[in-house]
Parts: structure tokens; C-alpha cells; sequence
DNA sequence: ATAAAGCCTTGACTAAAATCAATGCTTTTT
DNA sequence: AAAAAGCATTGATTTTAGTCAAGGCTTTAT
């Protein structure tokens, strides 16, 4: 049920079983179906979401209705309002569900209690929010750096997965782009070829 | 010496004194006069920054020779090229004072070592790595969904002294436009009130 | 099986940013 | 004090992305 979540967790900092029962007690599983939120803005974030399988997205809406996509997440992946989990502010991005999905949650409560309790669970927190940090922050470099044709070659190279699992006009959002503009980029770029 | 730090660390997990006597011993003092370099690209980064005073800035050189910043350095801030840090593999990045400054370094096997010995100095990474990615979030969200006036008035009334220390030209290569992009954007916002 | 919705691409046109050049003021260097 | 460099702005032109509309294919709903 939480396996990925336990490989990812011992791959970073290594579990005794007895650590992975005690970690099991905060977990909740959670399915959704496609399209279904697991965060609407307004609503404070209450969790994080450990993805075990399936595909989500975390994204915001302007003023004129425009969904803009900051991120993806994949099995293996973190998803989380961050601000508002722990702020207890109200959520800015909603969260939904691109397929069917499973997840493993952790309340706030339960991650407090675990970063006070186990050592190793503040390790594996620190590492992981290390690890979205510098995926960002070579995101952002792409974006203020390089051509849109290096950004998708570079985005389609390191997550070849989402770009076969998403819709095209997601990619484009994500990119901050319209999807008529991605369409003529990719069009650039295999006539490149 | 290291006032800003400590005050800076007290402010996320309170030190005893000879907490502070201890991690004392970890820190380097490091000045830097304007336009020194603290990294250059290709070399590994080793220390992490905290600045005490001055500004500094991190940035990448395109194959045109086109500087990118992607972050400014203020006190009370950290800074270094975190990935060539924790892999050891060459800097992609480049560090330099943009005036004067004065800094506290933590090497790396420093940075492990208060990493294992101390648990506070573990949450105190935590607690800042996960403020640089919220602050980067929000930059990427901002980039990614909003114009280029709502971005540029966003920024200086988020970091006004970033706006009055910094020459323009550098303001534009942060947000990834030419300083001439940015003086016509200057010129509609203050023609707009 | 058919209709509706979703998705993607393309064309034509508009808007915004980049490029290039020039000017002038301020600061730094000699 | 004078020259050089740095910085910022503006104009004209080019390039790139956005907008709007349309067409066609695939998937989903009825």
C-alpha cells in the first residue's frame, strides 16, 4: 500500500522495520479519480501527498480564468500546497488529479509529530524539499536563460514520462505559454531534425 | 563577527550559549570587496554563504557571453551554488559582490558534521531551504502567470532594497528581460499612477 | 451508432519584447 | 581636470509570442 513511499523514505535515509511500522501509523491512503481535487484554493492544505501512483497537478487561476501550472507529479513524487500547510493560510493553488491516482497523506499534525519524534523523518523532509529546490531553481534558469525550443527539448529529455501522460495545452501552461505557440515550437523543432 | 547569523538561526530554533560557542567554531569569516568573485563556474562550490553585509548575486553566462541572474544575495540571506555544494561537481553558476561585503561560510564537511552532531543545525537547514523554495515558488508562479508590470511592481514592493542598491541592468537579467524592456515597463508604471 | 467534448494544429492578424543604435548624465579612473 | 566607463532611456525596426478563428482527428458520453 505505501511501498514506493517506503523506498523513496529508505533510499534517502535507511528504516528498521520497527521505524517503518511507527511511520506507517501516520499514513493515510487516499485514491482519487480523475479530475477529482485533493486541494481547492480557499481550503487550507491540510496534508501532503506522497504520489504512489497515477498523475496530479498543482496549478493557480488568474482573473480571467486562465489555469497556469507549477507543477506536475508523478509516482515517487511530493505534492503539497507548502504556503498554506504550513502557514494554515488559506491555499492559493488547487490540486486535482490528471488520471486516477493513489496517494499516501500526511496530516500536519502527524508531520509535526514526526519531525519532533524521528530524527530521520526531519532528515528525509530536508532532502526532499532539497531536492524540489534545485529542480526549481534549474527550472527557473531555463526559463530566464534559454530559448523556448531549449526549454521544451530540455523539459521532454528529463520527464519524457508527463509529456506521454499529459495533454499538450498542460505542458503549455506549465511552460507559461499557449498552446498554439508550444504547437509551432514543437513543429520547430522536428523540422529541425 | 557573526551577529546576523545567530540572530538569524535564534529566530528559527533557540541556541544555548554553548550552542552557539560550538557552531562558532564551524564558521569562517570571508570578505569580499565589489565585484569579487565568492565562486566562478567550473570550480566546486564548497561553503555555503550567509551574508552579514552587502549584496551579492549569482548568475549564469550564457554561450553568447549573456549574464542570467537568478538570485540577489542581501544580509541575512544564504547563498551558493547548492547543487555543485552538496554533489561536488563543477559550478554552474558564478557568485560576486555587487558592493562590499562580509561573510560566514560553512564548508561541507563542516555542514555534515553540524548535520550529525547537531539536531538543531538540521532543522535550521530545513526550516531555510524550505524558505528558498516557497520564495522561489512564488517567483515562478509570478513569471509563469502574471504580466510583466504585475511582476516588476511585485518585486520592488517585495525587496525594495534590492531595487535601490542594484543597478537596473540587473534587475532586467533577474526577471529575464533586456534593460531596455525594463526601463519602457518603469515607464508605464509610473505613468500609469 | 451518433453526438458532444476534448485535443491539436494551422492561418491570419495583433501585440509585446528583442535588437540595434544613439544620446546624455553620473561615476570612476587616470 | 579630463578621459573613460557605467548606467539609463528613447526611437526605429525586427522578431517572437499571443489572440482569434477554423478545421479535423480522437475520445467520451448518450
Amino acid at each position: 500500500m505505501y511501498e514506493l513511499f517506503f523506498q523513496n523514505f529508505n533510499k534517502k535515509v535507511p528504516l528498521t522495520q520497527e521505524e517503518e511500522v511507527y511511520i506507517k501509523n501516520y499514513l493515510l491512503p487516499k485514491k482519487l479519480r480523475k479530475k477529482q481535487y485533493l486541494l481547492q484554493e480557499g481550503d487550507v492544505c491540510k496534508t501532503i501527498a506522497f504520489i504512489e501512483k497515477g498523475a496530479l497537478r498543482e496549478y493557480s487561476v488568474d482573473d480571467s480564468g486562465n489555469e497556469h501550472i507549477i507543477q506536475f507529479g508523478l509516482e515517487g513524487w511530493v505534492i503539497s500546497d507548502l504556503y498554506s500547510f504550513l502557514t494554515g493560510e488559506p491555499a492559493t493553488y488547487n490540486i486535482d488529479a490528471i488520471e486516477e491516482a493513489e496517494l499516501a497523506l500526511i496530516s500536519k499534525s502527524a508531520h509535526e509529530e514526526l519531525l519532533l519524534k524521528l530524527p530521520k523523518y526531519e532528515t528525509f523532509t530536508r532532502l526532499n524539499i532539497t531536492g524540489a529546490y534545485l529542480a526549481m531553481q534549474r527550472r527557473l534558469t531555463s526559463i530566464i536563460s534559454t530559448s523556448l525550443e531549449e526549454r521544451y527539448t530540455y523539459f521532454t529529455s528529463l520527464y519524457p514520462n508527463i509529456v506521454q501522460r499529459v495533454p499538450q495545452h498542460m505542458v503549455a501552461s506549465y511552460m507559461g505559454l499557449t498552446p498554439e505557440t508550444l504547437s509551432r515550437i514543437r513543429r520547430r523543432i522536428s523540422s529541425n531534425k
